[in-house]
DNA sequence: AACCAGGACGTGA
DNA sequence: TCACGTCATGGT
C-alpha cells in the first residue's frame, strides 16, 4: 500500500491560506483548507483539533468534517476554552455540516471539559490512559485510539471498519471479529513503532476509499493478487 | 433517488 | 452478550 499511495502524513490539519493576488488586495482574501503531511500535532492546539476531528468524523465522511472544522477555526472557536464555554446552540450550528450535530455538540463540550479537568491539553496528553478515555460518553474504541495515537502519540493501533473490511476480504481475519481482537492482532504482528501505527492506519483509509469501498474495484486494486476477495 | 460516510449509545431479547 | 434502531448532513 505504501508503494502505491506513498506517505499520507496524518493527521490532516485545517490551515489558512492567504491569497497573494494584488488586484483584489482591498479585501483580505483568505481561505481555509485541510492540509496533510504537516507531521501534526506540532503544538497543543493541533492536538486538540485532532481530538475534535476524531469525534466529528464518527460515521461521517471527512469532507463534511472539514466544513465543520473550518467553521470552528475561521470563527475563532476551535479551542478548549471556547468549545467548553460557548452556548450549545452556537456550537451546534457551527458543526452542523458534520451530521449528528446535536449529540456531537454535546460530546465536544463534554470532551473539552474533560480535558480542562486535567488542567491543560499538555497535561491531558501526558496523563491520559485508554481506560479512562473510554469511560467518556461519546468516545468508543476507534475514537479513543485515534485520539491516543494521533493527538497523544501513544502506540495504539486504530482498527476501524475499513481495517476490518479490507483484511476480512483479503482473508486474514473473519468479518465478525470484534474491534479489540482486530486491534490486538495488528499490534502483535506489526512493529511496535509510532510512525508505523500512524501511517498504517492512514494507508488503510486511503486504500478503502480508492478501491476497497462498499462496492470494491477489484480490477484496478493493487492488492488484487494477494486478496481472496471474500466480499 | 437510494445509498454511504474514518461510530457510539440505548434498548430489549 | 448481541442484534437493531437512532442520530443527520452532504456527496455520488
Amino acid at each position: 500500500m505504501f508503494d502505491k499511495y506513498k506517505a499520507q502524513g496524518w493527521w490532516p490539519i485545517i490551515t489558512e491560506v492567504v491569497s497573494t493576488e494584488k488586484e483584489t488586495s482591498t479585501k483580505d482574501q483568505s481561505k481555509w483548507i485541510c492540509k496533510y503531511g504537516l507531521a501534526a500535532p506540532r503544538n497543543q492546539e493541533e492536538a486538540f483539533e485532532i481530538a475534535i476531528g476524531a469525534i466529528l468524523t464518527q460515521n461521517t465522511s471527512w469532507k463534511n468534517v472539514e466544513k465543520a472544522l473550518i467553521n470552528l477555526k475561521s470563527s475563532g472557536n476551535l479551542s478548549i476554552e471556547k468549545i467548553s464555554s460557548m452556548p450549545l446552540k452556537n456550537l451546534e450550528n457551527l458543526i452542523k455540516p458534520s451530521g449528528f450535530y446535536k449529540q456531537k455538540a454535546l460530546r465536544l463540550k463534554e470532551f473539552s471539559k474533560f480535558v480542562l479537568s486535567f488542567g491543560s491539553m499538555r497535561n491531558f496528553i501526558e496523563k491520559i490512559d485508554r481506560e479512562t478515555l473510554l469511560k467518556q460518553k461519546g468516545i468508543g474504541h476507534e475514537t479513543a485510539d485515534s485520539i491516543l495515537l494521533y493527538a497523544c502519540k501513544q502506540k495504539q493501533f486504530v482498527a476501524d471498519a475499513y481495517t476490518k473490511r479490507i483484511f476480512s476480504r483479503i482473508g486474514l481475519i473473519k468479518k465478525d471479529t470484534k474491534y479489540e481482537e482486530v486491534k490486538k492482532s495488528f499490534e502483535e504482528n506489526i512493529p511496535k513503532n509510532l510512525e508505523i501505527y500512524n501511517e498504517y492506519h492512514a494507508l488503510i483509509v486511503e486504500h478503502a476509499k480508492q478501491f476497497c469501498n462498499k462496492k470494491p474495484a477489484c480490477e484496478q486494486c493493487p492488492l488484487s493478487k494477494l486478496c481472496k476477495k471474500m466480499i
